[in-house]
DNA sequence: ATATTTAAAGAGTTTCAACTCTTTTTCTCT
DNA sequence: AGAGAAAAAGAGTTGAAACTCTTTAAATAT
C-alpha cells in the first residue's frame, strides 16, 4: 500500500485494482429503486402486476426495505400499485419517459453541485478546491447520463438481455 | 421534481442544479486527510511545525476527529510528528511524491471496482449492469487523476494561489 | 528534574442509512 | 358480507461514520 506500489500499479493502460470493493456514489437505496423500477417497466403489466416478493426474490433485496422503496417510487408517480389479490407493481404512463436523475432525487434527496468532493464551504471555478476540475467532469459526466437515459431504455437494453438487473 | 421538469432543466448545454447539495463520493475523513496534509506540505517545515489546533483551525475541521485522521498519516508515514512544546506536523521524504490515491486507501479502505454503481453481484463488462459503462468512465477518470496527482502537485497549486484548502 | 506543551491513544456519544418486524388499510374473490 | 391477500404505514434495531472527551506518552524549556 506504499506511495511506490501504488504507482506501479497505475501505469498506462489504466487498470482497475482487484483491491477495491466499494465506490460509494450512490446509496444502495438508489441502486434498489432503479433495478425494481426497472423490472417492473420490463416485466410488469396491468394485468400482470408485480408483487412485491416477486421483485424481492428476483433481485435480492430485502424485503420490507424494498416495501419502503417502492412505496416512494408510486407516491411519485413512476410506478403505480394495487392492493389485495394479484395485487402488486405495474408501469403507467410515466414510467418509460422517467429519467434515471429523477429517481435520484427521490431516493437520494437534493443534492448540490455547488459543494465539492472535499467539502469545503465555498468551492467553484474561481474558487476552486485542488479536486474541483477533476470531479467536475466525473460528476458532470455522470449526470449527463443520469439526464439522458431513461427508465424505458433501461429496460429496452435489459429485455434485449444486453444488460441485467441481478446476479 | 417531475420527470417534465427535470428534463426540461437539462437541456444542453449541461447546467448543474442548484437544488443538490453533496455527492457521497468520498469520504468527509478523506476530504479532511487531503486537505490537511497538503496544508502541511505547504506551511510546514521541521524548522516550523504545524500543531493540531492551527490544523483544525486553519482547515475548519473538528480537533479531535482531525487527531485521529492525522495520526493514520503519519503512522502510514505520510507526514511525520513530534511531540512536545512546538511539536506538530512536518512533510518528510515521502510527503510530496505521495499519490492522492494512497491517501484515499488510507482513509476509506479497499475499494474494490469490480462492484458496480447498483451494487448487484456479479457486474463486469460481459455482464454489465445498466450503468455499468456510464459509470467506468466517469470512476476511471476520477482514478486516473487520483493516480496520476501528488500532494507535492497540490501544494504547488495551493501555494500559487491556484486552488484552495479552506473557506 | 520538573513543569509544560503537544501528539497519541482510547473510550464514549451521536447520527443516519440500512434493515426488520408488526399493524393497518385496501382490494378481490367467494 | 366476510375471508384472505397484498401494499402502506409506522415503529424498532443495527452498524458504521463522524465527532467528542479524557487520559497517557513524549518532547522541550526552565
Amino acid at each position: 500500500m506504499s506511495a511506490v506500489s501504488l504507482r506501479g500499479d497505475y501505469g498506462q493502460p489504466f487498470k482497475i485494482p482487484h483491491w477495491m470493493y466499494f465506490w460509494p456514489m450512490f446509496s444502495k437505496t438508489y441502486g434498489y429503486a432503479l433495478r425494481a423500477t426497472t423490472f417492473v417497466a420490463v416485466h410488469g403489466k396491468e394485468e400482470k402486476k408485480i408483487g412485491l416478493q416477486e421483485l424481492a426474490d428476483a433481485l435480492d433485496i430485502p424485503r420490507h426495505f424494498l416495501g419502503k422503496v417502492m412505496q416512494d417510487i408510486v407516491r411519485h408517480g413512476i410506478l403505480d400499485s394495487m392492493k389485495g389479490p394479484n395485487g402488486g407493481f405495474y408501469a403507467n404512463i410515466r414510467t418509460d419517459t422517467t429519467p434515471l436523475l429523477d429517481i435520484l432525487v427521490i431516493t437520494d434527496g437534493n443534492l448540490i453541485f455547488d459543494q465539492c468532493a472535499l467539502n469545503i464551504k465555498r468551492c467553484n471555478a474561481a474558487h476552486p478546491c485542488p479536486l474541483h476540475h477533476d470531479f467536475a467532469v466525473c460528476r458532470d459526466g455522470m449526470l449527463k447520463a443520469l439526464a439522458a437515459k431513461t427508465i424505458g431504455g433501461l429496460a429496452a437494453e435489459v429485455a434485449e438481455g444486453l444488460s441485467f438487473l441481478a446476479r
